[in-house]
Formats: structure tokens, C-alpha cells, sequence
DNA sequence: GAAGCACTCTAAAGCGCTTTAGTACCCGTG
DNA sequence: CACGGGTACTAAAGCGCTTTAGAGTGCTTC
């Protein structure tokens, strides 16, 4: 028979109570700082508390009507997608330093695609396990504003323009179309007239974004040999991509890659092809990132803050969770560091 | 005045109750399967439940003793270390597959470093929040067994070689010190005499397993050339320390770095300095990722499987959950994966 | 033909907290 | 001195579930 361990039992109010020699009610409101007791009392039952070690339980917080004092993330991406995203560990260690300040708990899930994050959103609803979501890769119809608006859960839409058809979601976002505006000025300065854009999934609402913007720029120019590709964000089809259109017969002399990891296999597919980067194309990362400096030549990249976009997040779940209005806040704009893999067009 | 939402009910046991005409209790033990109702009657309570779209509230089920069907995880890093690598969002996957099965969740929390862990620990303890922790990058003189020990938390150590002071853990990891030995067998073969190992954290278990095992291999074979130097993980340490061991007199002609991310910093640094690998010098990466074959030369690595390390992981704390006995589980020896930065060493 | 039993079900308590309603007391007022 | 009104506190209900102790059937059994 396995050795029962002892586990120390958790100190409850009751305990608390009996050693202040107040009754339990006293000690709610003393320890939530409610008025009803004098400050003598109360003092003296936050000490007792303290040297008790108490802590309130979640579960009996969460079970009278208090919140479950978390909020839930969860992450629509197949597994083998995921580990080579730096922006993701960077967004939930921002989340995570404004959710810690007010010891709420992160719940996290991934799962394999958008209905089942919609899924579970209801069996955390239904289960009272989290009190508000931060949503992620948000995209074109998408089904997660209205559902989520139709279980009350409060919720923070991370990355996707405003919508006003769910008033009742905040939403935190950068602006994509002004920095690929900005990123297309500063290639078409350089002389680039024919620049592809290796866009991420399909679908996505940033995505889109920046497909948009891009075909808008290139017509306002007059340009014909622009265009979008959209992929899965993996390296694989990073350089497949890369591979078809510097084959070609008038291949682009820039390209936009939608995220650092293809950028970096699109800069190893040019290499062995024999284009010379910057020299013969251009190369630009909608990601900054360590792997941008562990190559060379150097990766420009669109730069934001991700740690930073996570705080903002978070702290407009809390608002939320407060009791705040929902509004929406934009991040700044991603910066162009301009490194080595962007240069003047060829023959300009 | 902001227009409240109407939040849907979420239904409960009395509503299925109500709806099919027994108690409360009979409910209960119908829904859990235990005896106590006749099928018929089990059958036509699950079917109302089913219509209802109930689940059971975790805060109720916490508070009633039955745990709170979370599990957590807390990764002590600092957050800029974080987003680089690979293998923390898939261990986390795997993690997922195996409890999302069992409809536990995952709480997730990111801190500085191992007593803000200890603190998390405590917390979560007495707010009732987890039944069980996995527990990463074990260390040696680690605090955490011991505190787990004592709160009576079930918990797996990922990634720590067995530890017999504490019965209580699980423990999962794989067999570094076979790894080593088989990767310096091989290079010893291509005829390397000098070997660098640079290191990951230094007070890490499986660092200094490493360490360990490089340092008697090279006595056994009588090497005077072979060293470890500890880092932080970053880059920017794995290119300063190669740097600084290839410009020595008689500089390694084979380097062992601890993660991907400093075998690509090292390669660049190494080529930028004139050398060529796998020419001059061979590298090995400890953790095979996308990124080793995003580079050229791709890098040889010692690869595993870190979503499936994940799921024995998950699966070694469910067995403990139900009430099974710890136990230590090793999962396969990375494997040497040869690509092109290993060669035979300069002069053999 | 009453005792015993197995079976199906109900009542009620309890988990740890919040909150409402209520009690006891003290103070100043007219 | 009775009254109103505040302050400091307690009692008790309730959140949604599990579980224990019974209660009420219909069957066997000697």
C-alpha cells in the first residue's frame, strides 16, 4: 500500500475567524476591505491571516458568483506550426506580467483550428473557468465576436481591426496597413517596381490587411508586378514560394516576407539560386527577431514591440473584467530596421 | 450608461433536476456514473443533460473535493530569452494533446526566476487552483521537490534524472549523458581532438549532465582540448563565446552547442571569422528544429521529439492524478542527426 | 406473514466563500 | 426618557456540486 502523504491542510476563513475570535463574515469584509468592521478588527485579522498563511480559495470565490479570477488564451494553430513563432511566448509573457500583478491565472489551450477554439470557449464558459478570453489571430468571418458576445464573456480581440458590430469586445491592434504603406515607399524609393509579398495564412485578418494595402499602393503607382502569396508561415513554403517566383521570367526584386522564420529560408532559396541579397533582391521580415541578426546578410524587419503588445492586452482584459467599456486601443505602428537584406533595385 | 449584455444562463444540476424529474443527487450519481439509478433513468438524466449543454461547474466540483481539474506549468525564464526557443511551445503541445483528452486544463504562468516559482507554487496550493504541476528545467539543489513535497502536490520533473529523496515526483527525461557521449564518439571518430562545448545555463540538471559526461569522455580518451563553457541561451553569448574560443592559439575543431538558436549564431560568427564549416570546424546543435535546415550548411543536430516528451510527460502526472504511483519514465536518446556542418576534423 | 434484503431514489449537510438581513449597542436629540 | 440613526458585528442563506444517511419500494426467505 503506497505511503499516504500528509498534505498540509489550506488555513480557511473559519480558521481565521476562530483566531481573531470574530465571526466569519467579519473576516470577509476585513480581509476585502468592506466597511462593517472597525479598523482595530480589522487589522487584527489581516494579521492573523497573513500569519496563517491564508489565501482565498479560487473555487469557493468563483462558486459565489466572484469570477474565477482567470482569463483564458488559446492558440488555433496545428503543433508544428507553432514552436518556431517567436511572437506568441513574447505576446503571453506581456500578458502574464500585467496578469500577475493582480494574481490572475492564464488557462491556456491549443487546438487544432477555429471551431475548436470555439468550443472550447463554451465549455470554459459552461464550466465557469475563466472570466474573460484573449483572442488571437483574429480573421475575415470570423465566428469567435459572436459567440463570444453571446456567452457574455468578456474579451479582447488581439491584432484585428475594430468592429463594430460586437460592441461589447475591446480590441488591441497594430496598424498593418500603414506599415506596409511605409515598407512599399521605402522599396519603391529604392527603385523596386516589381515586389512580392509572401503573406502568412489566408484568412487571417492581418493578412488580408496587408494584401489589401499592398494592391491599393501598387495601383495608386501604377505598378503591374506586385502581388500576394499567401502560406501556412512555415519555412517549407517560405522557400517554395521564394523558389517559383525568383524562377520566374521577370522575377520581383524585393520581397515581403510575413513572418522572420520564412524570410530567413526565403533568403537561403535566393542564395542558392544564385541571387545575391541585397544585390539582386531585396529582403524584408514582418517579424523582428535574434534569428534576424543570425544571418547574414542581416534581415531589415518591420519591428514591434510583442512583450509590450501583450501588456496592452491584458491590461485592457482587466479593464474589462473592472467593469471598464470596451474600446479599442492601437499599439504603434511596426518600425523598418533597415539591416543589410535591403538595397537599392538592380540597374537603378 | 453602457448597455448590459444578457448573459446566458448557464444551466445546472437542478435544471436537469427539474427538467427530468428526479433529484439533485440522483443527477449527480447518474452523470458520474456511480451506482445508485436505474438505467433508464441514467439514460434520461444524461440525454436532458446533453440537451441543456451542461457541464459541471470546476468551481463546484473544486470546492466538493474533487480537485480542480487544472493543472500547471511555470516556465522560470526571463522574457526575453523566451521567444527563441523552439521547444518550450512544443513541449506544450504535447502537453495539451494528453490533458485536452481529459478535459483538464492548463494553467500557465511565466516568471523571473525559480522563489517567484516556489511563490506560485504556494499560491496556487492554497487558492485550491491546480491538482498538479509539471516542472521544468530542474536544477541542481532545486527547492521546488521539496516544497512540492510538502504541499503534497502531485508533480512530474521534466527533464531531471531521478531523484530519490523525494518518492513523491514523477520524473520524465531523457538520457543526456547517453547523447553526449554518443556525439562526442562520433566526432571522435572524424579524428576532432579539440572539442567546446558551449553550454546552456549553468545550475541547470541537464547542463551539468552534459558537462559531466563531456569531461569523462574526454579523460577516458585522454583529451587535454575538450571544455564546457555555460551561457545563457542567447545568441548573443554563443556568438561572443565562439568568438572568443576560435581566436585562442589552438582554437576546437568541433563545437557543441546547447540549443539551436547558439549553433546559429555560432556558425555565423565562426564564417564572419574566416572559418568554414564544416571545414575548419564542425558544429553540432542540441535540438534539432526548422531552423537547422533554414541555414547553409544545415546543421547536424541531435534531435527528439519534444511534443511526444510532452505527452509522456502529461500522461505521467494523469496516472499520478488517479491515484497511481510515481514513477520515472526515460523517453528515447536524442538521436544525431548528420547534415552538413560535421565533417572529418581539418588534417585527418 | 413478518423479517430481511437489494434496489432506486430523496433529503440534507458540507465544501469556503460572499452577501443580505438582522441584532446589539452607543450616541446625540427633543 | 423614548426616539432615530449610525456603527460594529453575527446569523444564515446561497453559489453548484458530492456524498452520506435514510426512506420507500418490491422480492425473497423461512
Amino acid at each position: 500500500m503506497p505511503a499516504k502523504r500528509s498534505p498540509a491542510r489550506r488555513p480557511t476563513m473559519k480558521d481565521i475567524a476562530r483566531r481573531a475570535g470574530v465571526s466569519e463574515s467579519a473576516v470577509s469584509f476585513a480581509l476585502n476591505g468592506r466597511p462593517g468592521v472597525s479598523d482595530v478588527t480589522r487589522e487584527r485579522v489581516r494579521r492573523v491571516a497573513e500569519q496563517l498563511g491564508w489565501r482565498p480559495s479560487t473555487a469557493a470565490r468563483a462558486l459565489s458568483g466572484e469570477g474565477a479570477a482567470t482569463v483564458g488564451l488559446v492558440l488555433a494553430r496545428p503543433a508544428d506550426t507553432l514552436g518556431v513563432d517567436s511572437f506568441f511566448l513574447q505576446l503571453v509573457s506581456g500578458i502574464q506580467e500585467v496578469l500577475a500583478e493582480r494574481h490572475l491565472g492564464l488557462l491556456f489551450q491549443v487546438v487544432e483550428g477555429v471551431p475548436d477554439e470555439c468550443a472550447v470557449y463554451r465549455r470554459w464558459w459552461a464550466e465557469h473557468r475563466v472570466d474573460g478570453v484573449l483572442v488571437v489571430d483574429p480573421r475575415t468571418d470570423d465566428p469567435r465576436p459572436a459567440l463570444l458576445d453571446e456567452l457574455g464573456l468578456p474579451a479582447v480581440v488581439i491584432g484585428g481591426a475594430p468592429d463594430e458590430r460586437h460592441p461589447g469586445l475591446s480590441t488591441v491592434w497594430a496598424d498593418d496597413a500603414g506599415a506596409m504603406a511605409s515598407v512599399v515607399d521605402g522599396l519603391y524609393a529604392l527603385g523596386h517596381r516589381r515586389i512580392v509579398h509572401i503573406a502568412g495564412l489566408s484568412g487571417l485578418a492581418h493578412t488580408e490587411r496587408r494584401i489589401r494595402t499592398l494592391r491599393a499602393e501598387a495601383r495608386r503607382r501604377g505598378l503591374t508586378g506586385v502581388e500576394s502569396i499567401t502560406t501556412d508561415y512555415s519555412d517549407a513554403e517560405g522557400a517554395a514560394v521564394t523558389r517559383r517566383v525568383l524562377g520566374s521570367a521577370a522575377p520581383p526584386t524585393a520581397l515581403i516576407y510575413d513572418n522572420d522564420v520564412m524570410a530567413l529560408a526565403g533568403v537561403a532559396t535566393a542564395t542558392e539560386l544564385g541571387f545575391s541579397v541585397p544585390a539582386d533582391v531585396s529582403v524584408v521580415a514582418w517579424e523582428d527577431s535574434a534569428l534576424c541578426r543570425m544571418v547574414k546578410p542581416w534581415l531589415s524587419a518591420l519591428s514591434r514591440d510583442s512583450v509590450e503588445f501583450g501588456r496592452t492586452a491584458a491590461r485592457e482584459l482587466t479593464a474589462l473584467l473592472d467593469g471598464g467599456a470596451a474600446g479599442t486601443v492601437r499599439v504603434p505602428v511596426p518600425r523598418l530596421i533597415e539591416r543589410e537584406s535591403t538595397g537599392p533595385a538592380r540597374g537603378t
